[in-house]
DNA sequence: AGATCCGACATTTTT
DNA sequence: TGTCGGATCT
């Protein structure tokens, strides 16, 4: 052990060592967090914990193992064989499918995707008879699944006016029996969705109190990574069982959240040393990753954040080279320019495909990016995006599976009861739907009672349904014996979908077909594991939890010497030599959708901060003056946060000849200004009481016509007189009125007011110009 | 019931 | 640009 600690700096010792009570490492990028919790996890076993009762929460199943693997090198795998590690998704799964009777699920529970949700949505909105384009299953999906993070039941719902309240006005009255109907509906599948893995987790912990004190009891000590992400559900989760032994270790950084659209509160994180006693802060902020230039230039962004922790992020490491910045004319011409960048840089510097990562907003950005790199025959990986067990021809075969492991599974059945087509159309399917909700059965009880049952099909049908049930039973027989690998491969070829795809020639179908041949293999390799994995079953249900918590990070299997396209959310906690970061450019990332709040664009920020910093040598930002969205070539203006960087630490790439003498960039884009100087068109003036940002200093813009242009000069990044860091919600102190909290934020640049309502006299707006406040709190 | 065509919509990020 | 669902025809 000695040996391996004697690896750590200080910093980074001193939570290693911090044995028992709540604490708290805030962990700047690139500061060895990994590393300290891996060896924290290890000291805790040499101090003789068991390894049975530690529980590890990580980010993704990916990093998991991984750090698994790394504690197996210094305790032995037979230590590390115990302990609890993986995504909260992951392992509350395994533990709410021991206790599932205790709620009412079956333990072989499915696990609905987002498509499955999706899906059931829609059709709950069409068998209400809701308009589709008010009641926008989207929309629907993702307001459900805020109230399941948040702890609002159906029940919790209809109990709270001001919800209801809220969806009546925004046109949607009917959203709370929607709601109901979805959740009865999952119920009555034997499935949870994402959400209800956290939510479902909770009710076990709150309703049955010898279950919460038995893991109370097993996790003696428990460690939270990414803790900025997690929910309010999670964060209650971990209280709820930290809260015997208090042994609880969070780790994150609040720079790096990124994940609110889905729930995720960085309140949880800032708020942390509140909600236990006595909590031990350590700080990592020697960063080990970057080049001075890289950290230096990402500290000068996301100081233009106001929510956040007290941080300084610092490196040894060397000066390195400037972030270069690169103008294109059009999303092709900067696939191009990455590619041909990347192809001189292998050749000058003998560097790996793997040395580099070209990192995108959305995952629709790949394209253009693709194309390129296979012109240049650059090998890639696309990470992300549709994930392959998201494709149709995949989901087809698994969902034959969960059919199998669990006939209740509604989603799966709908999807392959006519596929390949048997003759049951959707009138059939509709009054299958029907008569099952009647008799509050699944659809595949109805099924198996057709006859019995009241409904009107005609006996031909009758007989093909029948024919399915068959052969689904005769399915779930042979997986009594045979093991995942054999029954697929047997269900595939007997169910028909095979045939379906060899009739279909098209290039389209081939590769269906082997991705279908890639899921067996995939499944050979799951069977084979097995016999060395010593916590798991291999099960199909388990084959099947596996796959529907399974990130595309987490299968990196084969030929790693690749560069990697992912969008920045997936490349959080990854770093590569050589970073592009592509598509800077207003509306676009910044997003066009979170731009409304300064929270929104503050998240925006620390993302762009999140892709800057996976760059250890060198970062490279491009943008498009026009991009191919929806089919249609639109024209682009730079992101603001290219100019936000601080100056000195950017390098702009002087166009090439092409460019300059392209009759598309004549005066009216780029005046006559030295050409290689960028520019950047004013953003559009908003304000804070609009809803919108402003940009700083708006006093440099001289209006919008692109003929006023001036260059950026020395005006960059620093903090700007005027961008006071209050929010809402701060306690004040004014010299004449004394203390007050503020309730609004408006104007922009030197006008910024603050209304604040004081405790001796009143509610007033004072222009921050000149106001002197003391924030107090 | 099944095949084919057409129009709407999408692109913010994911366990 | 590509996918999906609905309408329409066979």
């Amino acid at each position: 052990m000695e040996k391996y600690l004697s690896q750590l700096n200080e910093a980074q010792l001193e939570p290693t060592l911090q044995k028992d009570g709540p604490m708290i490492i805030i962990a700047g990028a690139g500061s060895g967090k990994t590393r300290v919790l891996t060896f924290r996890i290890a000291y805790l076993m040499s101090q003789g914990v068991d390894s049975f009762n530690i529980l590890a929460l990580t980010f993704t199943n990916k990093a998991a193992k991984e750090m698994k693997e790394r504690i197996a090198t210094i305790v032995g795998s037979s230590e590390a064989k115990n302990l609890w590690m993986g995504t909260f998704h992951s392992v509350f799964a395994k533990i709410l499918r021991s206790e599932a009777d205790k709620l009412g699920y079956p333990s072989n529970f499915t696990i609905y995707d987002t498509q499955d949700s999706d899906r059931l949505i829609a059709s709950i909105i069409k068998e209400m008879n809701l308009d589709k384009d008010i009641y926008k299953y989207k929309q629907i999906r993702s307001r459900i699944s805020s109230y399941k993070n948040s702890l609002i039941t159906v029940r919790a719902y209809f109990q709270n006016p001001e919800l209801i309240e809220a969806d009546t006005m925004a046109r949607r009255p009917r959203l709370g029996d929607i709601y109901k109907e979805y959740v009865n509906r999952c119920f009555k599948a034997g499935a949870m969705d994402f959400d209800d893995l956290l939510l479902k987790t909770n009710e076990l912990l709150t309703r049955f109190p010898d279950v919460l004190m038995k893991y109370q009891n097993r996790f003696k000590y428990i460690l939270v990574d990414e803790y900025q992400d997690t929910n309010h559900s999670q964060y209650l989760i971990v209280r709820a069982l930290s809260d015997r032994f208090q042994n609880i270790c969070v780790v994150g950084d609040d720079a790096q959240s990124i994940y609110a659209f889905r729930g995720a509160n960085i309140n949880n994180i800032l708020n942390f040393q509140k909600d236990y006693d006595d909590v031990k802060v350590f700080r990592l902020e020697q960063n080990y990753r970057s080049t001075k230039n890289i950290v230096n230039a990402a500290n000068s962004i996301i100081e233009k954040n106001q929510t956040k922790l007290d941080k300084v992020v610092w490196t040894a490491n060397d000066e390195g080279s400037k972030i270069k910045v690169h103008r294109s004319l059009t999303d092709g011409d900067e696939g191009r320019y990455v590619a041909s960048t990347i192809f001189e840089e292998k050749m000058n510097h003998q560097l790996k495909n793997s040395d580099f990562a070209i990192l995108y907003r959305t995952n629709s950005q790949s394209r253009a990016i693709e194309e390129a790199l296979r012109k240049r025959d650059i090998p890639y990986r696309i990470y992300g995006g549709t994930s392959f067990y998201q494709r149709k021809e995949i989901k087809d075969v698994l969902s034959y599976l969960r059919l199998i492991v669990n006939p209740a599974d509604e989603e799966a059945l709908v999807r392959i009861i006519n596929f390949p087509a048997r003759g049951i159309g959707q009138t059939t399917i509709d009054r299958l739907v029907v008569a099952a909700n009647g008799y509050n059965r699944s659809i595949f009880e109805v099924l198996k009672n057709i006859n019995k049952v009241d409904i009107n099909i005609n006996s031909g049908t009758k007989n093909k349904l029948q024919d399915f049930v068959t052969l689904i039973e005769s399915y779930q027989v042979l997986n009594q014996t045979a093991n995942v690998f054999e029954l697929a491969e047997y269900v595939t070829r007997t169910s028909g979908l095979i045939n379906e795809l060899k009739k279909d020639g098209t290039p389209e179908g081939v590769t269906r077909m082997e991705n279908i041949e890639e899921l067996l293999n995939g499944m050979k390799d799951f069977v084979e594991g097995q016999k060395e994995v010593a916590d798991t079953t291999g099960s199909l249900a388990e084959f099947l939890e596996d796959v529907a918590l399974a990130t595309d990070l987490d299968a990196d299997k084969g030929d790693t010497n690749h560069v990697a396209l992912m969008t920045i959310h997936l490349a959080k906690g990854l770093e590569f030599p050589n970073v592009f970061i592509v598509g800077l450019e207003e509306d676009l990332f910044p997003s066009a959708m979170s731009m409304n709040t300064r929270s929104e664009l503050e998240e925006e920020r620390r993302l762009f901060y999140v892709a800057l910093t996976r760059a250890e040598k060198q970062a490279y930002l491009t943008y498009a003056l026009s991009r191919y969205r929806w089919g249609k070539l639109i024209d682009s203006e730079p992101s603001r946060f290219i100019e936000e960087i601080d100056e000195e630490y950017v390098e702009i790439l002087t166009p090439p000849e092409e460019l300059r003498f392209n009759p598309m960039l004549s005066a009216d884009i780029f005046g006559d200004v030295e050409p290689n100087r960028i520019r950047f068109k004013p953003a559009k003036q908003v304000e804070f009481n609009k809803g919108k940002i402003s940009k700083e200093e708006p006093t440099k813009f001289q209006g919008s016509s692109p003929k006023n242009l001036k260059p950026v000069g020395q005006t960059n990044g620093n903090v700007n007189l005027f961008d006071s860091k209050l929010v809402v919600g701060n306690l004040v102190k004014h010299i004449r009125f004394g203390t007050g909290e503020v309730l609004k934020i408006e104007g922009a640049g030197a006008d910024i007011k603050a209304e604040i309502n004081f405790q001796h006299g009143g509610v007033k707006k004072l222009l921050l110009r000149f106001a002197k406040l003391e924030v107090v709190g």
